[in-house]
DNA sequence: ATCATTCTTTAGGATATCTTTATCTCCCTC
DNA sequence: GAGGGAGATAAAGATATCCTAAAGAATGAT
């Protein structure tokens, strides 16, 4: 077994023993987190092999968190929750979850589920470092690099431009990219749009007056090449 | 849509008919299948590309049936069953099973973990790229090529080109082509046509004078070839 | 509490695209 | 070969879309 680290976030300290206990004995390392922004700064700094994300957090909302995840990083989350509703079951997996259990749940279930989780993961090992050109995005490390000069992106640039680059090629509409990076009600906000992509292509770009990478699809979107 | 093909081996006939016209309306063909026998036959014969199986079959194990696929069928199998046992559940996802749910499944859920199953397996790609001698026209990309070079096309001139590959060698009428393209309300603007059909002629044709995709059909409208 | 960073909002000017007009070509009929 | 209709083209005008800078609001760190 290659001992393969889970990150566990969950705001209940009870949750988060049983789990600790149930994992250590089928031989994972374990890290905890109790929030859902703590979580992603785990996530983000000890790149886990898989998360197992409660969904009713104290701080943020459990999709917020899945969704923002989701823009980086490509391994299994399983989803633990209180709740049944068909609805958020359909949300979360289209979100992109790998699993769904609800509370109760039976913990060799569980710990198979993980296996499957992580066996199928194997295969699709994904690269997280995407090569364009004169730069470099790493998506698990949240890192850019310009011509081997490390770039520095607020979180909402580098989201925007992990979805550009995970889409590259494609013609991005303006309300599908603000579905994603962010979500639902704001798709009608293409100014946000302008100025993120604006301070993008200054940090990406040669000349920003001539982007390269970032192009305008006028009245349609944003492509990225 | 992508219309993967899905194989339900179930001996309930009710069952069957549900998934059936759940699947279908969901854009999905199916095969049937009433036994293990039958199942995995239909399984080699037409690869599908998901299966969904009734661990409770009249003629052999489910277990014994998945792991027989197993050996040679790489692609997701989802396990439906009546038994809520933890170590049937267990033992279904070791043998390799992508998912487990217990009878009496919810629907939309199932859909959701069909769609995470597929969207996991990535082997279904929607294919978007329609192919017309030197052009190339990638619809959800929103892309042109010609002789493999990109062709700029604004937003409108993308929308007309793309309806008028959607309909390869058919004639439609200039009040067709204003409704779908400009909306309801231009359908007497055939000058707008004239225009765009201009400037697309000018991207895509080897001499505009003499188009060979965009023929004039004189008194109709335009036809592509 | 204060400061720094990031996000949101506003406003102006710049650009791209669309619309309209005018002129020209082609083809058919007489 | 003159006239008319349908279509093509070019270019000017109108409009929608986009970009930039910068100020205000929110957030987070010290």
């Amino acid at each position: 077994m290659s001992s393969a680290t889970i990150l566990v976030v969950d705001d209940e300290p009870q949750i988060r023993k049983l789990l600790e206990i149930s994992l250590e004995a089928n031989g994972y390392k374990v890290l905890q987190a109790q929030s859902g922004k703590e979580g992603i700064m785990l996530a983000a700094s000890h790149l886990p092999d898989l998360i197992i994300l409660d969904l009713g957090l104290p701080d943020k909302n459990g999709h917020e968190v899945l969704r923002e995840l989701r823009n980086w990083y490509n391994r299994p989350v399983l989803i633990l929750s209180v709740i049944d509703h068909e609805s958020d079951i359909v949300t979360a997996l289209d979100e992109g979850a790998a699993d769904y259990l609800t509370k109760p749940f039976r913990t060799a279930e569980l710990m198979a589920r993980i296996r499957s989780a992580l066996r199928h993961n194997q295969s699709t090992e994904t690269n997280t470092v995407i090569n364009c050109g004169d730069l470099v995005i790493d998506l698990a490390a949240r890192l850019v690099k310009k011509n081997g000069e490390i770039v520095k992106t607020t979180s909402t640039e580098f989201n925007l431009l992990a979805l550009f680059v995970r889409n590259e090629g494609r013609a991005l509409t303006h309300q599908y990219i603000l579905k994603e990076v962010w979500g639902v009600g704001y798709q009608e906000e293409t100014q946000y749009l302008r100025v993120f992509v604006g301070s993008l292509r200054k940090k990406i770009e040669d000349n920003p007056n001539k982007p390269k990478h970032l192009i305008t699809e006028s009245g349609v979107g944003y492509r990225f090449v």
